[in-house]
DNA sequence: GGAGGCTAATTGCAAATTCTGATGCGCAAA
DNA sequence: TTTGCGCATCAGAATTTGCAATTAGCCTCC
């Protein structure tokens, strides 16, 4: 009712309209209008302005002074309109939705920046939300469905989740620096007598470090179970045990001598860092898209 | 009827207020307006943009993420809107209308470019019209108000005729080289005997040689009329005669030597350049614009 | 000087739109 | 279960917008 301005686009088109034919007739013809229309529309402007857009001559009708430097922000308003519903356009088929992804370990390991930013890039209606966990509790909201997808560490997870491999993370074997003399070049047999820092069944890091006392044939003393990395390297460096942690996390922090690697950081034991998602959705649109900018961001074919 | 696209500037103050308050009802309020109203017109949008902007939840709306992205633009054109209307009301209150200059001479030596730039800053509805002239034909323009003012050379025009003097321009005496030698340290005796170019009487060159001419006692022999300087120039090269120059013009084409100065460019006499207006437009606000520009560029008090 | 052509302004009425108030529905908190 | 809040829907009222017909002003051409 009792607004900051009358004024309308529709009025600003009839403006321009007829500032580029000099007629009111001919604008009118050109907007599909009646000429009245167009009398009565430049009339409410020049109204609103407080000032007449128009000098009437017999033939047509020239802009006055305050029309040539009023017409050139109308003529901006129209163009930005227009730019402003073909934006719409552009939006029309993009695919939307909210994607949930559950996220492990280091976030910058698994290139989730780039990876976001280019998924976001490609389809900008796509909303993310991301939840933190271990690969099991993100494997089974997966399976849930509760998570539309997430990265795992470690092998096949499971029958009805169907994965991307994205790369093979290495493990090393951390020592304490007290433990570095006995141990730095020992074999695995000597190795399994250490005592060794338990990992929470419920991390990727449980089944990794399973898989390799497995395979060499040590079951060694644990001491306790942990859950998380920053813990276990503040164990470390106390001296209460070895552990198996990522090579990155472990060459950095060997590198200040707060802890040791045995055989000077020799990998002991590989597992791929994967996406996972429903087997269900293998030909879901959007598990594609996120497979494809996974594909971009991690050079896969 | 069928136009590019029928969304309005009132759509999108509201698509933009309803955004900013998160609730239909509190929008509707603050645009005085019903809730259904509210309603209808964000669902006119989103019929217009083929997807919806805001998700409705118990409690309010929320934009979505197209809305988000399409909610800058609509912003940005509703914040052109609001300076569009405040530009044309900054020019209300400007004084308007067309403006008739008479100018004489080289328009450069006007300071022409100067003075009308900032005329058009200070005033930019007025429109200013020059009609160029010697300085007899332009004093008749304004004494008729055929021209609202103009310039003139030369001493107090005419009674009903107000001046606002803006310099004084120096005349040189103008030789052609062939005459150099025996002219060129003349008396004025002697310079009364060669033959002299005469100047159209319209000109302001006429009035000043004349004045010249009787007030150093001569009455030369004159050789035709011409009422251009550049006329004037090339019969002076040519070596029909001496004539009077302004100073500037005069040394230009002394320095390649295609004229010579009588005694080495002496000024022969002075006239100043003025402004000139109707004497009965002295208190006209139009007037006063011209006069404060003019001042301001031609450094005068 | 008058007729005809051109263009804009005006007027009365019809059509379209926008707005409102009442009402219904869904959800959440009491 | 009830109450409160907020959005959607609907029918009718109010406003706006548009059109057809006409008028009025100006110019040109007979």
């Amino acid at each position: 009712m009792t607004y900051d301005f009358r004024m309308e686009i529709y009025q600003l088109r009839t403006f321009v309209t007829v500032a580029q034919q000099g007629h009111l007739t001919q604008a009118a013809e050109l907007l599909h209008l009646s000429q009245p229309a167009v009398t009565a529309q430049i009339k409410a402007l020049e109204e609103e302005f407080g000032m007449p857009l128009f000098e009437r001559y017999p033939g047509g009708v020239q802009l006055t002074e305050a029309g040539k430097l009023l017409l050139p922000e109308a003529e901006n308003i129209l163009g930005l309109s227009r730019k402003l519903l073909h934006k719409a356009k552009s939006l029309q088929g993009e695919p939307r939705g909210k994607v949930r992804i559950g996220t492990i370990g280091v976030p910058a390991r698994l290139k989730i920046g780039p990876w976001l930013a280019r998924l976001r890039q490609r389809h900008p209606l796509l909303s993310i939300e991301t939840t933190h966990g271990v690969s099991v509790s993100i494997l089974n909201e997966v399976r849930k469905k509760t998570l539309d997808a997430g990265f795992y560490l470690g092998r096949n997870p499971y029958q009805n989740v169907n994965t991307l491999p994205l790369t093979e993370i290495g493990f090393c074997v951390a020592l304490p620096p007290q433990l570095a003399g006995e141990l730095a070049n020992a074999d695995w047999k000597e190795l399994g007598k250490a005592p060794w820092l338990g990992v929470s069944q419920f991390s990727s890091l449980a089944d990794i470090t399973q898989e390799l006392c497995r395979s060499r044939n040590i079951a060694p003393q644990k001491v306790g179970e942990f859950d998380e990395e920053s813990t276990l390297l503040e164990l470390i460096k106390a001296g209460l045990g070895v552990a198996v942690l990522a090579e990155r996390t472990a060459k950095r922090y060997a590198a200040d001598g707060s802890i040791m690697l045995w055989r000077g950081g020799e990998v002991a034991i590989r597992a791929p860092l994967q996406f996972i998602y429903s087997a269900e959705r293998e030909d879901d649109a959007l598990i594609g898209m996120l497979k494809g900018a996974l594909r971009q961001v991690w050079d896969l074919p």
